[in-house]
DNA sequence: GCAGGCAGCTAATGGTCGTTAGCGAAATCC
DNA sequence: GGATTTCGCTAACGACCATTAGCTGCCTGC
């Protein structure tokens, strides 16, 4: 349950997330991660507490690096001379479609397993999930404010973004998709004409 | 198995819609979906064949609803004067935004739990699912190659509505969103600025 | 070289679940 | 009004699964 766990823990979240991305939570068993790293089904419990707090762990470390992604690429732009709300929508927008494009896994986990996902850690990745929502909400009616986004609900246009970017990470293949830089650049655009930047 | 079920098997369909929404369908069992039509779980065998077969006439159902209804939206139009690219596109858009609004249940669950659904079902679905895919990726096409779109990729473009639309199936609720109309006014909107319709 | 703990194993526990078997009552058909 | 089908029930089967108990070998510190 430590912060930092041992080598073999680290390894048994990154199978589990791979598991748990293509069979999902629920179908996957002990016996399935363990197989993964090498080890009987039983072993594992001696670097983890359960699958539960597995699940937990996967899925708040993606929600707090989400916000650190977001946090990050508005904090460049603080104070410089194009920090307006149309380039910081781009940027906001840029940064979840980049998380979610080379971390598929873990967003794709983090989006489709809340269900699963029981009493402490639950309320804890969905209140890490409305800020989110948040910042981005806030950032659409500030360019209203100002006159920079043509858009009637800041709330739809913010959800409608923020879907985009599950989107990727269903559909995102290293291999056979486009280049990252390209989706990003593509999907940032989408953002802006979406709320009629001008 | 047959097309057309009894009353009851109506009934269980519904049923388990409605618990596969809520809980996934690996985590509703037999006995919920029983209870929840007044009855013990074996007694479901004497209408349905499966809990798989449940999940397969969900799923191929929603997906053939959901293309009858992009083609009835089309069909409307064609041989009319504003029949355009923009307008089609437009069209599609909002018969899906529609759909997914109205039936977001059976669109939830058609989209999630695709891991879950075996061999010959899977393929059907898969296949159904392609084919409305196709059916955007050429409409975007069309509008690009008639001069009337302004967009580099129409196979993202295509991904970012129809990811639009599975956003609303998670986020929809008849009784505290926005007005039906208005989000499909709204998402109709959207999907013109994305490929920069003019 | 040896004591202790780390990290694996097998076996077992307790529970759940989909499905089948077999029975009985009520409705339906002729 | 008797035979048959329909549809419910309980009991049981067989499989699977998360987790715990208890054992064992190995590496480490001294």
């Amino acid at each position: 349950m430590g912060r930092t766990g041992s080598a073999r823990s680290g390894e048994i979240l990154a199978a589990a997330l791979d598991l748990f991305t293509r069979l999902g939570y629920e179908a996957t068993t002990m016996a399935d991660i363990g197989t993964a790293v090498g080890v009987r089904g039983p072993s594992l419990y001696r670097h983890v507490a359960s699958k539960q707090d597995i699940l937990a762990q996967i899925m708040t470390r993606t929600m707090e690096e989400l916000l650190a992604a977001h946090r990050s690429a508005l904090a460049g732009l603080a104070g410089t001379a194009q920090d307006d709300p149309v380039e910081r929508l781009r940027r906001a927008t840029e940064a979840h479609v980049r998380y979610h494009a080379r971390h598929r896994r873990e967003a794709f986990v983090g989006n489709r397993e809340i269900r699963s996902l029981v009493a402490p850690g639950r309320a804890r990745v969905l209140a890490l999930r409305a800020d989110y929502e948040r910042c981005f909400r806030d950032l659409i009616e500030t360019g209203i404010q100002a006159g920079r986004f043509d858009v009637t609900s800041a709330q739809l246009a913010s959800y409608a973004i923020l879907d985009l970017g599950m989107g990727v990470a269903v559909w995102f293949r290293e291999e056979t998709s486009p280049d990252e830089d390209a989706v990003v650049w593509q999907y940032g655009q989408f953002a802006l004409r979406l709320v009629g930047a001008h």
